[in-house]
DNA sequence: TAGACGTGGTT
DNA sequence: TAACCAAGTCT
């Protein structure tokens, strides 16, 4: 039996199990409905880049009522974009977003482009989301590998408890070895994957006791051996960082747009690291600030 | 390629 | 409580 027939009777059982559990346990999430166009989902895959489902979903309510086209999101302004982003995090993401808007409209004629080249030149769009909006707003196929979909087949093919830090060469050819060969096949594949990590195949505490793959785990035929990554991860440092200063001055401009450099200062008092912070901002086009004829800032605001 | 980049719920 | 984790991208 040669490899590409065993992986494809690896993936025909595999295939089976998982799309009949997704028929009967995946989420009516907003931006599956089928009034949902392709610009909607590229909105909510960027939207979900690092950022869980339930924070997730009213923003892209509103964000969409909002702006429909990419050409209403080109045309509103980056401050409006940064309040409505509210506390999704990582703001630089809306900053991204409204670019994409603006490519989308210049040079795609305001139509998401379909093809890989095209979406990989945007702002914002990566690997995982070149090949979302391929594979759920246009129904291709496309090897489609997030956090979830990464954890399961680590599993369920691998044997390892969770993937490596980075994605490998090894498991994007895994993956795509695995990948139905027809578009229609691949894109349901690809989106019962992802709901299969997302709510039973998760990373703290996964329900094997109710995952249709159970008797095909490598992971739990192996008795679930522990992560051998885990000497590798290390935890990222919050309280006191550069990175929380930021989300504190931002806050405090999304509530109020303009403000004097002293409201900043009680917002997040040390004065070397809020200088750093706002300097960092400004130089990624999150703050504005406005000086007078000495350079000296008279307020900060959104741009 | 490793590190930077928000925010808040869960364990 | 501290640490972990969430549909990644960019430099």
């Amino acid at each position: 039996m040669d490899p590409t027939t065993r992986a494809g009777a690896s993936t025909s059982a595999l295939h089976a199990r998982l799309t009949a559990w997704y028929a009967a346990h995946r989420r009516d999430l907003p931006w599956r409905g089928d009034g949902t166009d392709a610009w909607g989902v590229l909105v909510s895959e960027v939207m979900l880049q690092q950022t869980p489902v339930s924070r997730v979903d009213p923003v892209w309510r509103a964000w969409m009522e909002r702006w429909p086209t990419p050409s209403d999101l080109a045309a509103a302004s980056p401050a409006d974009v940064l309040v409505a982003w509210d506390r999704l995090g990582y703001p630089r993401r809306a900053l991204r977003l409204r670019e994409c808007a603006t490519a989308i409209r210049d040079t795609c004629g305001g139509i998401v482009p379909d093809d890989e080249t095209a979406l990989l030149a945007l702002p914002g769009i990566g690997p995982y989301t070149a090949a979302a909006v391929r594979a759920f707003a246009y129904g291709r196929r496309a090897v489609v590998l997030d956090t979830n979909v990464r954890r399961v087949l680590a599993r369920a093919l691998g044997g390892e408890a969770l993937p490596a830090p980075s994605l490998t060469r090894a498991e994007q050819d895994r993956a795509a070895a695995h990948l139905p060969l027809d578009d229609a096949g691949s894109a349901l594949w690809n989106v019962a994957l992802m709901e299969l990590g997302a709510l039973v195949c998760t990373a703290r505490s996964p329900r094997c006791d109710v995952c249709p793959l159970r008797e095909l785990c490598a992971w739990r035929a192996a008795g679930h051996p522990p992560d051998v990554h885990a000497h590798r991860r290390r935890t990222q440092a919050w309280h006191g960082t550069d990175r929380q200063a930021r989300g504190a001055l931002m806050a405090v401009l999304r509530e109020r747009r303009d403000v004097a450099p002293e409201t900043l200062a009680d917002a997040w008092p040390p004065p070397e690291q809020r200088r750093r912070a706002l300097a960092s901002l400004v130089a990624d086009g999150l703050v504005v600030a406005v000086t007078d004829d000495d350079g000296a800032a008279l307020s900060y605001a959104l741009p």
